[in-house]
DNA sequence: TATGCACTACACTGTGCAGTGTACATACGC
DNA sequence: GCGTATGTACACTGCACAGTGTAGTGCATA
């Protein structure tokens, strides 16, 4: 289909993307199975039957819905400066990460991906591409190259990157995903893990 | 009604125990929303109208179910030992939490969790009476009194406690939710989470 | 203004499921 | 063995929902 109209975007774009909407806000909020197609029709303004001219099933929107959820919370997260002493350059991945988590956006997809994945077991590759992959594997990539340069004492690049983190989300992320209260600043849980991590591995490997 | 049976439980008990563990089985396998009672009931080998002579609702029979895998996983956790070292009785609290959540059970309830929390908030305070309190709390009750002692330095008891929790679990816990496999040993996570603990936290408090 | 494409309204099918009603069978207490 | 408790078989209601079919409306382009 050629575009030869003036806008960007034709009326059956912008009605698809209405409905891609609609059904993101539904499923994020509820779930697959508790958000039915009448419903993301009458969100999205839209006749049932348009909802199904542009996905044949419901499936088939839900894969759509969770692809461009991929891409808009890629697009999200930012890249943390690799600048610095050891001590800014961890703060700066952990408040990328706890601004990554931070997100409303985020948390949502997260719990319908370990909701799913019975159901839709490849939707878990989101959460791999999108979170842990990116962020465990640039600071694991970081550390090592510190450590090759005896400025750190890091054996276990991955190992130690999933721990920092893990030190950072165990507070902040995770009580989130189950309806918990956060009770520490985050600011206060960088500083701790920044302090904790330097403690162990802030100094030259022993040759 | 009274007991005047030899056996300690009664026809009704055993069938109602055998429509819970059923119902269990399936709710933990494939979610609330993804099991119709004929299964359950096909599942626990009664008739349909047993069930709903025992539970009025499929609601009133999840909320059983979570109930009784509440007593359960509490059952099931061990208490670790408070004596010896401080490296001994970190490496005890994290084997205890190893164990706690490696079980199948509590994976499987986590997910229910996560995945049921909208339309059950109240089961939200399984997680933290099941898990989360008996561990962070007697962590971190025991890493206060050693600070007390002066024989640790730890500012932050309940944060010091999740952190440590947070460097055990996300390598090993949290990816297993989402359908992703766990990269590293146990054993060698344990030992980094306490050398890197004891790293910061390992000398009394500067007075 | 004419043409065609996308959207709408709405009725409809079929299915699966929560929950009920009833007549009958079986176990257990006495 | 008798009577009540409890379980079973099965047919049934009502509803929500995925997905379809159709006749008609509005809007963008030539």
């Amino acid at each position: 289909m050629i575009e030869t109209c003036m806008s960007t975007f034709s009326r059956s774009d912008r009605k698809r993307a209405d409905i891609v909407d609609a059904a993101e806000r539904l499923f994020l909020g509820e779930g697959y199975g508790a958000i039915s197609m009448d419903r993301i029709a009458a969100e999205a303004a839209a006749s049932k039957r348009t909802v199904y001219n542009h996905f044949a099933t419901k499936e088939e929107l839900f894969r759509a819905v969770v692809e461009r959820l991929y891409t808009a919370v890629l697009d999200g997260a930012a890249v943390p400066a690799v600048g610095g002493t050891a001590a800014e350059v961890l703060r700066g991945f952990a408040e990328a990460v706890v601004a990554h988590m931070t997100r409303p956006r985020f948390q949502a997809l997260i719990r319908l991906v370990i909701a799913e994945n019975v159901r839709f077991p490849e939707i878990t590759s989101i959460y791999f591409a999108a979170g842990k992959e990116p962020a465990v594997g640039r600071l694991s990539t970081w550390l090592a190259e510190e450590a090759r340069a005896g400025r750190l004492a890091v054996d276990n690049p991955t190992l130690a990157a999933q721990q920092f983190f893990g030190s950072i989300k165990e507070p902040l992320f995770w009580p989130r995903l189950l309806g918990l209260e956060t009770l520490h600043e985050p600011g206060i849980v960088i500083e701790n893990a920044v302090t904790i991590f330097l403690a162990r591995y802030g100094r030259p490997l022993i040759p």
